[in-house]
DNA sequence: ATAATAGTTCGTTAATTGGCGAAATATAAT
DNA sequence: ATTATATTTCGCCAATTAACGAACTATTAT
């Protein structure tokens, strides 16, 4: 039950449903995604945390950044079976469409000078 | 967006989660929610009204009870996924278990006297 | 008509949560 | 080695939320 409820919480706020459908263009760094959100550092990184803990995201250091990402397979099914119900949900909501094309074009080395 | 949030938000609570599961058995009213959760009726009210807004659950007046229930056919297509991963999930959760036993037993007539 | 009952609404309180900035950490560049 | 940078942790504040009981509504039973 635990785990259920992590991951509704996890799902349930604004701005960590617009990062996870983010991660769908590309993987992220924490800078662009604040960029992106528009939104303090550590609040960005509490929301990344909140959807790590829920198994939702993958994080990797690379160089100096932490690459956020989706799971390439999920061990859980539940979790599994969120992810793809969320990658075929809010394609056509305009914020979240702005935010993909925003992840796209975002730059990190340029962003963290 | 809004949307998909009231949903999630309706599902991240346990006392919901709980709910939705008992609905499986059969449909309920308050007094019987209220018997299984061991909560305040109005405390239980409020709670099958977020799902309701979500649209996780219809409400229908029967006698003096109003039933809770599952949606037959969801309208909307994200709800209807949600209602079928739900029913997927959970099934071996101990509590869950205690609940839809409980909720088979539970008599409206001598509980409501 | 009156009383009883199921459910809802409202106001209050305690707990949780999202936001921030400052300080700490850890890694990379010079 | 030292400095710079990306991220995290912590403490604080404001907003949200779950819980309750009391008061209200609507319906049913007497």
């Amino acid at each position: 039950m635990k785990n259920y409820l992590r991951v509704f919480k996890a799902l349930s706020d604004k701005s960590r449903l617009r990062i996870m459908k983010m991660l769908e263009v590309e993987p992220m760094c924490v800078c662009e995604i604040t960029d992106v959100l528009n939104l303090a550092p550590s609040t960005v990184s509490k929301h990344l945390s909140l959807l790590h803990e829920a198994e939702l995201i993958e994080d990797r250091k690379e160089a100096r950044w932490v690459n956020y990402s989706l799971p390439g397979k999920s061990l859980i099914p539940f979790v599994s079976e969120m992810l793809k119900l969320l990658r075929r949900s809010l394609n056509d909501d305009p914020e979240v469409l702005a935010d993909m094309e925003k992840a796209k074009k975002v730059d990190r080395v340029e962003l963290c000078r």
